[in-house]
DNA sequence: CAAACTGGTCTGTGTCGCAAACCATACGTT
DNA sequence: AACGTATGGTTTGCGACACAGACCAGTTTG
């Protein structure tokens, strides 16, 4: 009877992560970006930054290449396939969460 | 100077995080509910659900009133002004992220 | 050779979300 | 009355983790 379509709204955190969200964000829109230029974009500190890409790396969400350049050490982060799916479907859970209000609302205060 | 429209892109941890977020959705389209009918709404558990309130009662989000009905304690939520703006600004601030890609993308990787 | 800059990684720490344990009251049964 | 069970929550312990600052390696500048 489909009651609620809510059963799967779950929310996945290492994706929901501001830090995360913003660089998966960024990543989905360019297509390839390098370490400084991510931290510009998401104002993130170095720190945070490189344990975020790290974590988003290990579970297969982004592809870490480091190169040198001029001499330089060059961080290049794409996203993956999977990546790229996982974060759309994550804005997706987020629409519908925000219009989860109209579909299952059932029983608000009864009294 | 204009380079980029992300200063103010912040994401409140109060309100982003995923219980909290469903809390206030939820609220924000019903006007008052239950402390059973939050549970059910939000799968989240009651000790859970229990302390996401305080927060955001003490963070004045949210007003909790608790009364006995038919000699059964009973608690009832409702979005405070407050937190019926804070909670349509995250959804702002997130379809602006969402939206960001398109707008300050500089140099994705120059070379 | 020494400072200073770039491009990162590693570490310490406080915060916080989670679920399980607990508490209070009411109700049903014997 | 004593005993179990249901309802409606609150408190506690703990592991996970985000954050920023310390650190490091290589390069350029003076």
């Amino acid at each position: 009877m489909s009651g609620s379509g809510n059963e799967e709204l779950i929310l996945d955190r290492l994706i929901h992560e501001p830090g995360r969200l913003a660089i998966l964000t960024v990543l989905s829109s360019v297509k390839a970006a390098d370490f400084v230029f991510l931290q510009r974009a998401t104002r993130l500190t170095k720190g945070n930054l490189s344990s975020h890409l790290s974590k988003l790396e290990e579970a297969g969400l982004v592809e870490i290449e480091k190169t040198f350049v001029h001499k330089k050490p060059k961080t290049s982060v794409t996203l993956t396939a999977v990546g790229r799916e996982r974060i759309a479907h994550h804005w997706d859970q987020l629409e519908r969460l925000r219009n989860f209000s109209e579909e299952s609302i059932q029983e608000p205060v009864q009294e």
